[in-house]
DNA sequence: CTAGCCATGTAATCCGTTACATGATTGG
DNA sequence: CCAATCATGTAACGGATTACATGGCTAG
């Protein structure tokens, strides 16, 4: 009952700004850009969750702000991690996340791909297939931008297994839509030799 | 502009109950059970989103209530689909979903890991492997008892294909782990070699 | 008789996105 | 001067989960 405290669920956003800060990112704007830029691949983050986040850290000490106001330099302000806020994150980083429930929309139309032409079907794969296509590339040229950049950060080999975690799943969902195109182009046979052969309409 | 209706994005619940009235599915609680059971490794529903989506639906037109009250019978709602509500399904399933952004909580603790010791990282790792052979075994049970029933349901084929899906992604995630694993590995002999070797604090 | 399943429903809450409002600074 | 970028913030909305409330039927 007591635990209460330390078990209540956290929004996951909380901790992505908390390990932004942990690398040194100093403003919610910059956060916003690396999170699209670095981590794009496997997150996301909006304004909305990370303005009043930041307030929030500064509330419980997990960071502090200091306004930068001189002349000359915009106004922004500056964030750092606290003592206390770096323990916060490292608890949470060891904890293994629980198994999220799946929402995998194309699944859940290809379940009910009977009530639709196999053609429509097979569109549907083929663009799923294209989009692990442009995204194995895009992983590609992270990886091989991150591996050519000379002074190599601390976190470099983390960052590569990120990206060798979308590539893997890729390319599995890829070779997966190849055997389904597969499957489907004989769905397609079977429909053209048991009902009508041919017939329009 | 005047799109704005057939555009208009609705909740991804409304087409999963859609989807289920058209394979005859009467109540939201055989609904829900039938998620829990055959689309849990791609879908969940609650039934919050349930029951009321599925009194929208009668409101729309797209779906007819008829309610079982009979001596000797439990109190039920009786849902079938209409022609209308057919073609609401059917519109929506040709429609390549367009990508999500995914938010993989391993992944962010795992760009992160520099700042735990990398036997925490370790243990991450080897957790979601186990998550991983724990959902193969399983998509491959539902898949034989699956193949073994009788008389096939003309949905059948589709079904197989979302199990090969989660088959195909999960063997991929289950490989990458091994590899991950060699590589924390090497990162923590090297930690051992210029760091301290041996000492204890 | 009672535990467990069948069955329906709602209110509170949460996480998160979207859209908007605002404005300073810098580079071309 | 103007466009792009840096920078902060909030209000409204939406989708979804959780927790709770209720009750009848059935099998052991």
């Amino acid at each position: 009952m007591q635990a209460s405290d330390r078990t209540r669920k956290r929004p996951r956003s909380r901790y992505a700004v908390l390990g932004m800060l942990s690398m040194g990112l100093e403003t919610g704007y910059a956060m916003k850009k690396h999170v699209e830029v670095h981590l794009g691949h496997f997150w996301n983050e909006s304004y909305g969750q990370i303005y009043p986040i930041l307030r929030q850290l500064v509330e419980e000490g997990l960071a502090t702000c200091q306004v930068e106001q001189q002349a000359g330099a915009r106004r922004r302000k500056c964030y750092a991690l606290t003592p206390a806020g770096g323990n916060e994150l490292r608890a949470w980083l060891v904890q293994s996340p629980e198994p999220q429930p799946p929402r995998l929309e194309l699944l859940l139309k290809l379940t009910f791909g009977e009530r639709v032409p196999v053609e429509a079907c097979e569109q549907l794969i083929r663009d799923h297939r294209e989009t692990c296509n442009r995204d194995i590339a895009h992983l590609a040229s992270i990886e091989s931008a991150l591996r050519d950049k000379p002074g190599r950060h601390p976190d470099q080999p983390y960052w590569l297994m990120t990206l060798r975690y979308g590539r893997a799943v890729r390319e599995a969902e890829r070779t997966w839509c190849d055997e389904t195109l597969e499957q489907l182009q004989e769905i397609r046979s079977g429909h053209q030799l048991t009902s009508e052969s041919g017939m329009g309409r």
